[in-house]
RNA sequence: GGCGCGUUCGUCUAGCGGCCUAGGACGCUGCCCUCUCAAGGCAGAGAUCACGGGUUCAAAUCCCGUACGCGCCA
């Protein structure tokens, strides 16, 4: 793909926290966007609450993405180093950028030092509800010098809001929504810079959108509202303001925005329950964007392929855990054994089993409960007892191990597997069946406890491949404790 | 309160005036396969397209209201 360097798109999030899934959504989309239409994609820390922003939000954001396998051509690489031609890509080392234009509009008469406090814009914007609901007129608007030497010297703090005009409207042609008409008598006077001299976060925005070329503002819907403001802000600077796409709500399944009420939202939280990036990449695609074909399965080039900005929804997706786990069991089936085995490296080393331990090869357990895997962390779960000692569940000893007779068939498997050669799938197979036919019982009924007592439970893998992977020693030792143990 | 956005199976969605007795996917149910569990295959249940009015020969699709949800102003 030939480079574009017309197309430029951001991902702006504030470090007050780790990436959750809507923030993820959006990157995702910015990166798709700019990647299909060989532009540029580009990360910028929006760090000006002082308060909140915190470097471990920074540090786990930028995780966050480099684990999504996206990757972005300009912006913070980690706390020191930057990349990019647009200065630094933290608001916070960008505020003479924002003082001079906020001085711009100031000397322009197009924004206005206001005093009022917190109290007295509640109390406006309250009197305006009783009287109807529009726009509380701002007092500061038409402030005379002398009132405002009066605060001034009251040591008053001004914050300074932009003009909004008192008539006409506010179109945005939006990429997803169509055309959104705002009457600009509704628009409040925005706040562009705080009492404390920092920008707030629509103005600093504008200002670096700008300053950084960006084309094509992808966002979540719930900064439309502000859209109309912050083009007027352009005009009154002489930009042409970017295009704009806004991107619907990710909501819970209680039909509220999604939250940490709702268990786990952080990017972070998904790599370390065991989902693989490109299930998650996949799936947060499909939340909110489709093909005509309603197609589910996307790898991460394809998706770069086939995203279009007209395929995405208007209207909130819930999110659905359960279908997030079906994506990410059919990736990983479609994983080779070594490469599952190579991904499940944490869980492994977390349960002990990596470097590999004394028994089976992991990648041939691998491959033989592959398509059994959901989460990475199933892996091990999965595999422990080749390990480990059993731990019988209560299915298998108090069902299938407590039926009668079981003793017997287990002290008759001892003695015919004790010596038995070659050790394999299929000669184990033919041999067990026969032990079934000579005394005359049912495969089940045989097959069954001996899966119970060398396994420990009800459920796994196929019986004669496992017995063959487990060996001998273990699977006859196995046999006689479990028959030791039933008295 | 005002403004804005939205509303198709439980969920994600297809649909852009006739192909819709509304298609696909997850989930669910049943059957097949089978040494269990999965995976896979097949079948099925599940949406009067939020509601009410229009426009039209014809509307899920266009228009207007209402309700509900969400967002912004906060």
């Amino acid at each position: 793909m030939n480079q574009n360097p017309a197309i430029r798109t951001r991902f702006a999030p504030s470090p007050t926290g780790y990436l959750h899934i809507g923030g993820a959504r959006t990157t995702l989309y910015n990166w798709l966007f700019a990647r299909r239409h060989g532009g540029v994609f580009v990360l910028r820390i929006e760090d000006t609450d002082e308060v909140r922003s915190t470097e471990a939000s920074v540090t786990a954001i930028l995780d966050s993405i480099n684990w999504l396998g996206l990757d972005w051509d300009e912006g913070p690489l980690d706390l020191e180093r930057e990349k990019g031609g647009s200065g630094s890509y933290y608001q916070m080392k960008r505020l003479p950028l924002y003082q001079e234009h906020v001085r711009r509009l100031l000397d322009a008469g197009r924004a206005y030092p206001c005093y009022c406090t917190k109290e007295e814009t509640d109390a406006a914007r309250k009197s305006a509800i009783a009287n109807g609901g529009t726009r509380p007129e701002d007092p500061c608007r038409r402030l005379t010098q002398a009132k405002r030497r009066e605060h001034e010297a009251a040591g008053r703090k001004p914050a300074v809001r932009f003009i909004m005009p008192d008539e006409g409207e506010t179109v945005v042609e939006d990429l997803i929504r169509g055309r959104v008409r705002f009457e600009n008598r509704l628009q409040p006077d925005l706040v562009i810079q705080k009492t404390t001299g920092g920008p707030t976060y629509n103005f600093a925005c504008v200002i670096d959108d700008h300053a950084m070329n960006i084309s094509h503002v992808i966002r979540g819907d719930e900064h439309l509202s502000n859209t109309p403001a912050q083009m007027r802000i352009y005009e009154a600077l002489g930009w042409l303001p970017p295009k704009f796409a806004h991107l619907s709500m990710i909501l819970g399944p209680d039909g509220t925005k999604l939250s940490k009420r709702h268990g786990a939202t952080s990017v972070l939280d998904y790599r370390d329950r065991g989902f693989l990036p490109e299930a998650l990449v996949n799936y947060l695609a499909l939340l909110g964007w489709s093909t005509s074909d309603s197609r589910q399965l996307f790898r991460p080039d394809e998706l770069v392929a086939a995203f279009d900005l007209s395929g995405c929804q208007k209207n909130p997706a819930t999110f659905d855990p359960v279908k997030l786990e079906w994506m990410n069991g059919e990736y990983l089936r479609g994983l080779a054994p070594a490469e599952i085995v190579s991904r499940a490296r944490t869980f492994l080393e977390a349960a002990g089993f990596v470097p590999q331990p004394p028994g089976p090869p992991l990648e041939r357990l691998a491959a033989m409960e592959r398509e059994k895997f959901k989460l990475l962390k199933d892996v091990p779960e999965r595999l422990a007892f080749f390990y480990r000692d059993v731990e019988f569940s209560e299915q298998a000893w108090g069902k299938v191990l407590a039926a009668p007779g079981v003793k017997d068939v287990l002290l008759g498997l001892v003695e015919l597997l004790d010596r038995f050669e070659p050790f394999s799938d299929k000669a184990l197979e033919a041999a067990i069946r026969g032990f079934c036919a000579s005394r005359g019982l049912k495969p089940g009924q045989v097959f069954h406890p001996l899966r119970a007592a060398v396994s420990g439970r009800t459920e796994g893998p196929t019986l004669f491949l496992m017995l063959e992977l487990m060996g001998r020693d273990m699977v006859v030792g196995r046999l006689r404790a479990a028959a030791a143990r039933l008295g």
